[in-house]
DNA sequence: GATGGGCAAGTTTTT
DNA sequence: CTTGCCCATC
């Protein structure tokens, strides 16, 4: 829509060279993918395509868009600017205006506008909406990503300061976790009292402070191990520097290192960023924080710190990893004459939803405060809803969804929140048997999947020989014989000569040192590898990877596997050679991989979307539904425990997003009895509830409630005050009375419609019919009614399930 | 070296 | 009630 502004030098072939700054230019390393370099189309200032832009400047219709609070955080460039942006009050228009604007302004070049997120989503999302405002401009954004992100762009230029090869690999969680369980072994130190994943945690959290091994305050590093903490977090970091590898929280770290070590490197990149934004800045922790201190602090002493963070600090929810809230309250003091913009003005939810979210988080104490207002409609009251257990809760969400979707409403607009994905499986086992097709989002990603994480290393073996994690991974994967002491030998041989693992392979299997068995099995496979690594240059990488799968046996040992999952695994390989082809090469994807660790999973059709309250943030819909509000689960006990009021009030946060999350609709339920650890409890509504004003709240009682549940419920409910019982509450009356009926027969009614449409022609199934089930796996068909069967799972039991979600197999 | 049973633990999650 | 991990056994 505002092409015509760049239209100029887009397609009438002026293409102004802007010489790239040769101090930065230096390539990194081989698998590095700069897909935007830093001279992308962009006008020379004086240039043609430049005067034209100007000429357009009159009247920027991004501004126009944005009301008067937008506006100045918009307009004001230069000097620190912290914009509070409440929920749904357009921090991300705000952002991505104001990077239109300078450029617009030619304040600066797209290259030399620094623009960090927390996640990769968030980038590309930014990036996008640059482009719609600005068109290919965007592209040249070369600074624009996530913290980590840059940070590795960064650390692959300067590699060899820091004692690294520009080509590092960045480990994850896992190789991270398997590191240091070896460590613990290596230490002769009881790895059960004291887990590899506890010192992760701990080293973690000592990055996210910015704090090197030689840093970590004495008493932190005693309490690990009997005071060996330090110690063996300065172990880990000579492990990774022998692997050339860096964690997650190196990238950060490093970066660090190197600007405080080279400062004419820090001043490059200082001159370098003229403008610098900052996404969700209340999600920052302290070695980010450090990091954008460094960056801004420009050459020379006038120069203004043109630092602009965007954030809110009500919803501050990741404490618990590292975050300092206190970044967001801070700001004015870290950064003099800062400018602070309130956006209260929200365009999202309707006035009671806004009401009821404004008077829950004015509970908390340490907070900037903001006052969220509205010009809409105040709309539908949320409503809280008790219910007698989980399964009732399901139960409920179920009817209203399918009661919604009568009545034209899409399942895409809706989505159950929940505070802990031990919740989900209630709400996931009630929607298969009612046939509603729902969307799991922020399980294990794509990329974490064993299978993944399996055929990766695969090709790592091949594409870095060096690759002793990978190596380790699948030397055993699938059996072939080389297990714990075969492994262990080769890591003697290694590491006596200095040499990584797949080298000290193939000298060993010139020797006698192993036994005839293994040492072929290990030849076999290193054989393998070089043969793979040699067709690296011929062969496309994705048929490659391909012909690894194959040839290894790893494909073939899934197809063996006759679980409920191995189908769906098989699937996901497939998928990861698919997704290998938007790549130029191996090293590319594999650089990806280890950065943006993220696959688009989007299927079609319309899906309810199922969540946990910090997967929603940042996203928004109609209708949400928040289950679960009880004490002890929401706020969560063990958050009360650890951080006392801190932890309250954090969990309170997540209550506001999770309130604030819905445009139309909040459906706030609490269950009495809940069943935690196997064993049933019950539990007491969520103090969160009694934090909601009266006045816009409506207290539904399930049994009077319209519908026909509520009809239902409410005819029950009318026959059991005969029971006398001394158990009062209409909950447990009712679910008293059902125990004694059969379960409600209300099923015809929720398969009308688009799901009976959908049915399979009677008859496919027969009895006896072997079948799959993408949930429960393969079973047999026991009995056929219409279009429900009930099926008997090989590992799932008896069920009953829509024909619609199982296939059949021959 | 593989395999199955026993046992402890069990928020939230991105990079 | 699950799930994942470790150890003991074949």
């Amino acid at each position: 829509m505002n092409e015509w502004r760049f239209a100029g030098f887009d397609k009438g072939g002026v293409r102004p060279h802007i010489p790239v700054d040769d101090s930065l230019s230096v390539r990194a390393g081989p698998g590095l993918s700069d897909s935007y370099p830093d001279d992308a189309s962009y006008p020379r200032p004086g240039g043609i395509a430049a005067r034209a832009l100007a000429a357009a400047r009159g009247a920027p219709d991004w501004l126009d868009a944005l009301n008067p609070e937008q506006r100045a955080a918009v307009e004001t460039l230069d000097g620190p600017v912290l914009v509070l942006a409440g929920a749904g009050t357009g921090k991300t228009r705000v952002l991505t205006s104001r990077i239109a604007h300078i450029l617009a302004l030619q304040r600066a070049r797209p290259f030399e506008i620094l623009a960090v997120t927390f996640t990769n989503k968030a980038a590309r999302e930014m990036r996008e909406r640059v482009a719609t405002l600005i068109g290919p401009a965007a592209e040249g954004m070369g600074w624009l990503g996530t913290f980590h992100a840059i940070s590795a762009k960064i650390l692959r230029r300067h590699a060899e300061l820091v004692d690294l090869k520009s080509n590092f690999t960045i480990l994850d969680t896992d190789d991270q976790i398997r590191l240091l369980k070896q460590l613990l072994k290596a230490e002769n130190i009881d790895d059960k009292r004291w887990t590899a994943r506890a010192l992760a945690y701990l080293i973690d959290n000592w990055k996210n402070r910015g704090l090197d091994a030689r840093h970590v305050p004495a008493g932190e590093a005693q309490a690990f191990a009997n005071g060996k903490g330090g110690a063996l977090y300065a172990l880990y970091q000579e492990r990774l520097k022998n692997l050339n590898a860096v964690d997650f929280g190196d990238l950060l770290l490093e970066c660090l290192r190197l600007f405080r070590d080279n400062p004419d490197v820090l001043r490059e990149y200082q001159s370098r960023f003229k403008f610098i934004l900052v996404d969700e800045y209340q999600d920052t922790n302290a070695a980010q924080y450090l990091w954008l201190r460094l960056l801004v602090q420009r050459a020379g002493p006038n120069q203004p710190q043109n630092l602009c963070c965007v954030g809110d600090d009500d919803q501050s929810i990741y404490g618990w990893r590292g975050a300092e809230v206190d970044n967001i309250l801070r700001f004015e003091k870290d950064f003099p004459g800062a400018k602070v913009v309130r956006l209260e003005r929200n365009y999202r939810s309707t006035g009671h939803i806004l009401a009821a979210a404004s008077h829950l988080i004015a509970r908390n104490r340490d907070r900037l405060g903001k006052t969220l207002f509205t010009d809409g409609d105040w709309g539908e009251k949320p409503t809280v809803a008790g219910v007698w257990d989980s399964e009732e809760e399901a139960r409920v969400v179920g009817e209203e969804i399918e009661q919604l979707q009568r009545q034209g409403a899409s399942l895409d607009d809706m989505a159950i929140l929940v505070r802990a994905s031990f919740q989900m499986r209630e709400f996931e086992e009630r929607f298969i048997s009612l046939g509603l097709p729902y969307k799991v989002i922020g399980g294990p990603r794509f990329y974490e999947r064993l299978e993944i994480r399996d055929a990766l290393a695969y090709l790592r073996c091949v594409a870095q020989p060096a690759d002793d994690l990978a190596f380790e991974r699948i030397v055993n994967t699938p059996k072939r014989g080389l297990g714990e002491s075969t492994v262990q030998t080769i890591h003697e041989f290694g590491r006596a000569r200095q040499i990584p693992l797949i080298q000290a392979g193939r000298l060993l299997v010139e020797t006698e040192e192993l036994k005839p068995k293994p040492r072929g099995s290990l030849r076999a496979l290193l054989a393998d590898f070089a043969r793979w690594s040699g067709l690296i240059e011929q062969t496309p990488h994705y048929e490659l990877a391909e012909q690894i799968l194959e040839e290894s046996g790893y494909s073939d040992f899934w197809k063996n596997e006759r679980s409920a999952e191995a189908e769906g695994r098989l699937e996901n390989l497939k998928e990861l050679i698919r997704s290998m082809e938007e790549f130029p090469d191996l090293g590319a994807f594999l650089e990806h991989v280890s950065l943006v660790m993220d696959a688009d999973n989007s299927e079609g059709g319309e899906r309810v979307s199922i969540m946990t309250l910090h997967g929603a943030k940042g996203l928004e819909f109609d209708t949400v539904f928040l289950p679960g509000w009880e004490e002890g689960l929401f706020p969560h006990q063990r958050s009360l425990d650890e951080n006392g009021r801190a932890g309250l009030e954090e969990e309170r946060r997540l209550a506001y997003v999770g309130v604030t999350r819905a445009r139309k609709r909040a459906k706030i339920l609490f269950a009495s009895n809940r069943r935690i650890h196997g064993l049933w409890q019950s539990t007491v509504p969520s103090r969160f509830i009694d934090d909601l004003p009266v006045d816009h709240v409506e207290v539904v009682d399930e049994a009077k409630s319209g519908g026909s549940y509520g009809a239902y419920a409410q005819s029950r409910f009318a026959n059991i005050d005969a029971f006398g019982s001394s158990y009062e509450t209409p909950g447990w009356r009712r679910a008293q009375s059902r125990k004694a009926e059969a379960p409600p027969s209300r099923g015809p009614k929720t398969i009308e419609g688009e799901v009976v449409s959908r049915a399979a022609p009677p008859g496919k199934f027969a009895p006896g019919a072997r079948i799959f089930h993408q949930k429960f796996g393969p079973g047999s068909v026991a009995a056929v009614d219409g279009s429900k069967l009930t099926i008997d799972f090989d590992k799932a039991g008896r069920k009953l399930v829509l024909d619609t979600f199982v296939e059949l197999r021959s």
